[in-house]
DNA sequence: CTATCTTATGCTCATGGAGAGTATAAATGG
DNA sequence: CCATTTATACTCTCCATGAGCATAAGATAG
């Protein structure tokens, strides 16, 4: 690098040396019910910090979850970058950085470490699951609260502006609810103060029903689903989370899962199959109610044909 | 922290501690012309370390940029974290990462710095620039050197599987050119050694048009330009490349400029216009060949009412 | 055995958006 | 006046999508 002495100013010190820590929201569908992998009696993300002898900073996030989960790791992809936002208190402390992932994979029997547990994600996020309807604490607590917070600076304009922001990204007021907003509701509560994450740091009156987590990693969940929300419109990723073998409705039931809303049936099917994502087996469903469905299996054919590409769920995203 | 201790792992120990590198990929459309700030002759994006004086992320990169460039940096959005592939050589070496971002801005007159200009981004992906149809050197040069590559294995299904790759990425064999996939498309070259960056490192003949950078610069390049070329379909962002008055073949032209493939007009205006995105200044636009037309500014409004939501271009996603 | 419940699966219909093309208007320069 | 260039208004077709109707094939309660 001849070049690093035209820009003296990029001299590197020891103090500018930094810790990076690598964050996994590793996430499973077991019947119908959309989970991540936590450690700390479900506290925390699985996470570590990455090291030198790590190779990359994939191997270090599969090694830190393996270590910490016994899960092995199958798809990855990176979320996103975090700064502390200098809440560690301490100001010589040095600067600590996470790099966070999101996983998929299948839950499998008795491969939960001493202190790792899958845990549902909508304990996180109860606001987040519409598949029976709008939840109740939506209309009882979040809405009045956010209203509190929007009337409670004194400016109309930017009560306004608070309020508006408030509706379109709850889906007050008649607008529509948009499940790949996850994150900008976490955010939006967090600004309002209503999130015990919050208020553990400066005060003011928790507020929403929802478990906390240590530290970011709540956003960092946020991150993830909706990430994972967004993702399952045009990328088959969603297979990466069943079996090998799966009837149509239970391919369903884990896109809802995932998107916290329901789906018409029979067009789920229409592009499902229209698609080609998916091949029959030639079985049937067995320990089934009602009339038994055929098995699928995932084309592993569409990867190589369409990896790069695209395809498409009924969820509109408009 | 005190739940720490149950995870003794997770010593951190001097050794872990690593460098952060910040890195800007900032666009600007001038006439037409994608532009980047590019420093150091043209062969490197503005970037320097995470130092313990910035209070962010974000206000590191706008720091670096800044004292590089001279020019503010406007709209950011983090784009992805890489880590170096172990290339420097040293095996002691401390880790480093490199954080980058995507910024939009115009170009102003006189503001470069002493080191610092903008370059056009075809000057570094000439294969990306499909306005007056698929590029000749796709077809003489890249098509060609990725036969030979796919065909340098021996094993046929892994020939067909390489060739496979290669034709969906870059639209050969009558496929569709896809300009999202900019960042694959480096990636594919890089893999086949058919890029100066990775000639350097590991040996064997360059190869395809295109001028190179600065370690991993260009691998985020195309990562910033695939993300932008991404995000203008669904978002209003041309807009922070668009001077404050415009006419809508201009916004057309800058649309086209960054996706690197031409639109249809008359949908193109028809989608915007309905969008509402846009409102009429009520000025023409004077010194113009042909028709004037009416200058036409972004309606700031729908930031407030849509910056979560969305917005299309007439740049089919299929 | 039959009514009922549950799920599977096939089909139709209306709507709206997107791609593509035609036609006309308004300027400029010869 | 004509050719050229850009602006702007419409139209038409195709198809994806949302929604609903109808029927099939099992299990189970009575």
């Amino acid at each position: 690098m001849s070049n690093l002495n035209k820009r003296p100013q990029k001299t590197v010190t020891a103090l500018d040396a930094i810790t990076a820590d690598l964050v996994a929201v590793l996430v499973a569908v077991t019947d119908g019910h959309p989970k991540i992998m936590t450690i700390d009696h479900a506290a925390a993300l699985p996470s570590g910090p990455f090291q030198f002898a790590h190779r990359s900073l994939q191997m270090g996030l599969r090694a830190w979850v393996e270590a910490q989960t016994g899960h092995p790791l199958g798809y990855v992809e990176q979320l996103y970058t975090f700064a502390d936002r200098g809440r560690s208190g301490d100001p010589d402390a040095p600067h600590r950085i996470s790099i966070s992932y999101l996983g998929l994979t299948r839950e499998e029997e008795g491969r939960e470490g001493a202190d790792a547990q899958w845990s549902s994600w909508y304990d996180y996020f109860p606001w987040e699951d519409h598949r029976d309807g709008p939840p109740a604490i939506l209309a009882k607590i979040i809405a009045p609260k956010l209203k509190a917070w929007a009337r409670s600076v004194d400016e109309p304009a930017l009560q306004k502006t608070r309020w508006r922001r408030a509706a379109i990204t709850f889906g007050l007021d008649g607008r529509e609810w948009n499940e790949e907003l996850a994150l900008q509701r976490y955010e939006l509560l967090y600004e309002a103060a209503l999130i015990p994450e919050r208020v553990r740091e400066q005060g003011g009156e928790a507020a929403v029903p929802g478990r906390a987590m240590t530290g970011d990693h709540r956003r960092i969940l946020a991150t993830g689903i909706a990430r994972l929300r967004a993702k399952i419109k045009y990328r088959p990723v969603v297979f990466e989370l069943m079996p090998d073998e799966f009837t149509l409705l239970q391919l369903q039931r884990s896109v809802e899962a995932l998107a916290g809303r329901l789906v018409h049936k029979q067009n789920f099917r229409r592009l499902i199959e229209q698609q080609e994502l998916v091949e029959e087996t030639g079985a049937m469903a067995t320990d089934t109610i009602g009339r038994p469905a055929k098995l699928f299996r995932f084309r592993q054919g569409v990867l190589a044909e369409r990896a790069v590409v695209g395809t498409k769920l009924p969820l509109s995203r408009s």
